[in-house]
DNA sequence: CTTTTGATGAACCAAAAAGTTCACCTTTGT
DNA sequence: ACAAAGGTGAACTTTTTGGTTCATCAAAAG
């Protein structure tokens, strides 16, 4: 088995060390880079690293813009966030930014381990008391049907003549519909909305 | 450690009867109900059920309507779904209906004893995406980084000109590298390479 | 040392998509 | 009946994207 690289976002030094300690221990973990703030982070990024382990409340920033900058540029890496938010949206925008683990600060490590692992293999890891049908429910935008058939024929590559055509509207019409699925989704572009779309499961 | 009392609903008699071993063997486990469908599910229910293991392409009933009742009489009961869909639809209806754990039913079982786990405690288990298997499978096609990036600076809303700048890379490549993926994907526009990547779990 | 291959960037043109405005219609409320 | 509001379609323009070709450069092959 292969050892995860981990980098340790943290700036309560002691709690940081506490965590290398624990996570050297494991067989298949090691820490790789280590940094106390989002701007020291950017600069000890190392190729080796697989996971993120990222304090939430940095001094200079709340690591979701590191987490955006990160994975531009290093796709794989995965992010697990300590946290002691419980806040649905914030954890919405953070899953949405790529953090695939949320754990709380007073968590056992039991759980830190659980979620490096999890998040590692490409899959999601939610603290046990987040309720997550929360993060499904609230307010999301619901598209008509009609607006749902236009981004499912646009994802399967056709273009909006076309759309148009088998929907029996105009393109004038088409486009006014795009335009609303964009304002409903809060995003500038179509492909923006077909991303978003995706990842809400409103297409197929 | 109390005890977990796992249900198993299962129409495959051989499947169902190794699994049975299986988590039988673990310490914090036992099988203390089985069913073979929907309907004996209900009958065969017991008192001492914890954690629901639940077969989704049962004979009589896709399992929701099952996990929805027994969840009305039974409120402290979890699920956990096997599964080959990674159908995003689907899984969110599953999830509403209070199944916490996805597991793919040619998974090993370690990650069914994790997902048993984790649902117990409160928690929810996503099995790790498409993505690995993708990566193993001989002709599925792999994006390379530079590739992953374009898609997922697209799917932000940047334009093709700004996703150019970002990368260091002129419009004329950018350009080549969007019909590479186009090619790589099979697919014919831009929009349907953001939706089949989406799907995938290629992009985030 | 040549040749070839592959990758890049630029230029040009065609097609598609997006922004804007206007006219027409129905529905709604006054 | 009238005006206002909302929805639709058409026309026009600008921007973006896609298709194609060409020249350059570097690395690999002869």
């Amino acid at each position: 088995m292969k050892t995860i690289g981990i980098m340790l976002v943290e700036d309560h030094n002691v709690f940081r060390e506490g965590l290398k300690k624990l996570i050297d221990m494991e067989e298949n973990m090691q820490v790789v880079a280590e940094a106390d703030s989002c701007t020291t982070a950017l600069q000890n990024m190392s190729p080796e690293v697989d996971v993120v382990l990222l304090d939430i409340g940095l001094p200079d920033g709340d690591g979701l813009d590191l987490c955006k900058r990160m994975t531009q540029t290093h796709p794989h890496i995965k992010f697990v966030a300590l946290t002691t938010y419980d806040d649905v949206t914030f954890i919405r925008k953070a899953m949405e930014k790529g953090v695939h683990g949320f754990v709380p600060k007073y968590a056992f490590f039991d759980e830190i381990r659980s979620a490096i692992n999890m998040v590692y293999k490409g899959g999601t890891y939610l603290y046990p008391g987040l309720q997550a049908e929360l993060l499904l429910k609230p307010d999301s935008p619901v598209l008509t049907d009609q607006e749902t058939s236009i981004l499912q024929l646009i994802a399967r590559g056709e273009d909006q003549k076309e759309v148009a055509a088998k929907l029996y509207i105009s393109l004038s019409t088409l486009r006014r519909r795009i335009r609303g699925i964009c304002t409903k989704l809060g995003v500038r572009t179509l492909e923006e909305a077909l991303a978003a779309a995706a990842r809400r499961g409103l297409v197929r």
